[in-house]
DNA sequence: TATTGTGAAGTCATTCACAGCA
DNA sequence: TGCTGTGAATGACTTCACAATA
């Protein structure tokens, strides 16, 4: 791996103490905040257009404004990484990508299965976000033998009976899931036990894995109700305040 | 200065102290944390299984386990709806998701229109979670001529240009943006104007919108990139532990 | 007895404000 | 002069632990 240490920054806090002496050190060492690694990604996007529109350097002001947070959020998400920028100028647009992009891991592409070749999981065989920075989606599967074989974009739809090859096959790192939610704790289990530690499920169930399995959940209708309980607080709020006038 | 992010709820604290004694208490009270609301629809999705299984009562442990979350956590969610349960007992399940409905502002039916009818957003307008509970699909639209006037399951894609006239028709409260990345910002502010204040994106760009507009971005490459990251640091984390002989 | 509801403590994240540096 | 990087303050969320109670 790359793992060099050539940095010479002496102070890096490590809570060791939080933990026992005999931890392993990758959880110490690195220590960036979860919500600062959700949001790097979303500089990556905005470093990426800045970079193809000829850009040279970024203030964190500026790049606070394209990504959509404050400057003081970007600066402290940015000091994970080391000394970045300098100090009366800026960030290097394309040296910061860089760094980003070596920080989330982004380094090799990785190979990622989907599982589920209805209209969502074909949808995502075909999306650009999936096939742009460091993933390829190789394979998609699928139980419906009237499915199965059928092409969708380059791919063809697999059997999914044949996962744990498949897997073996692509060396996939990645496991998506796009079931109905009753075949999803098994495919999850399936895809875990051929050897995918990271899951990225779109379906409306809990999924139990073991230890070290990552599984991240999009939930439309998740998503949906948080919006619909911010409308069912706006629409009456809005009245009041307009009967008494502007707020501010 | 818009500073809102994917998680945004514009405005979760009401000033109260600036409008005087007199507005009415309900609409300030509340006071439910963004946290909580996200897994208001997790609980509200498996209260329904239980329902559906016939389960009268639940108690704050199970419905953790179902939700995969922390007893505490289900406890302290469930408190900021008022006493829902008996001690000893635990929570009525229909009476609590009719709570947990009513909290969530999912007391009536509301019409989403989805903006960008290619692979994703037709797969969303077909797909079950936004059938259910509470949101009906009820236009589809796009820009492509080839496009617009084909079926996608009962819809009939309709053409962006008129998408004020559909709002309108529909009285649609929620704009889903499945658009191309560049296209996004101007379908958004055209949906604003047109009246709609909540939107969901899946367009992998900053929106910026007016205050009091509540907009959630669901970007597939971001997801994917924290796993990446995740996945980085556990690959030599592993080797290191399975020569310390791992326990799991 | 079993379980809720909640103070209190702890952990994590954001924001402020400015010293330090190019 | 302008902007980064970061202590310190604040705020949000989680977890603990147990008193209250059906």
């Amino acid at each position: 791996m790359t793992e060099r240490r050539s940095e010479g920054s002496a102070e890096k806090r490590v809570p060791a103490a939080a933990f026992g002496a005999d931890v392993p050190e990758r959880l110490l060492l690195p220590g960036v905040p979860d919500a600062t690694v959700a949001r790097l990604p979303v500089y990556l996007r905005v470093l990426g257009a800045l970079s193809d529109r000829g850009t040279r350097t970024v203030s964190s002001d500026e790049l606070a404004g394209l990504a959509g947070v404050g400057s003081a959020v970007v600066r402290r998400d940015l000091s994970h990484l080391g000394p970045t920028g300098t100090r009366g100028v800026g960030y290097d647009v394309e040296a910061l990508a860089e760094r980003v992009s070596h920080m989330l891991g982004l380094t090799h592409e990785r190979a990622v299965v989907i599982v589920g070749a209805g209209n969502l999981g074909s949808a995502l065989a075909g999306y650009a976000g999936f096939g742009s920075r460091g993933f390829r989606v190789s394979a998609l599967l699928d139980t419906d033998p009237a499915v199965v074989g059928t092409p969708v974009g380059d791919l063809v739809v697999e059997d999914v009976a044949a996962l744990e090859q498949v897997v073996a096959r692509t060396g996939a790192a990645i496991g998506v899931i796009t079931t109905p939610g009753p075949a999803a704790q098994s495919v999850c289990d399936r895809l875990v036990d051929a050897g995918i530690a990271s899951i990225l499920s779109f379906a409306p169930t809990t999924l139990s894995v073991p230890d070290g399995v990552d599984v991240r959940r999009v939930d439309l209708s998740v998503e949906l109700a948080i919006l619909a309980f911010h409308d069912s607080r706006r629409l009456p709020a809005e009245l009041g305040l307009a009967a008494a006038g502007d707020a501010s």
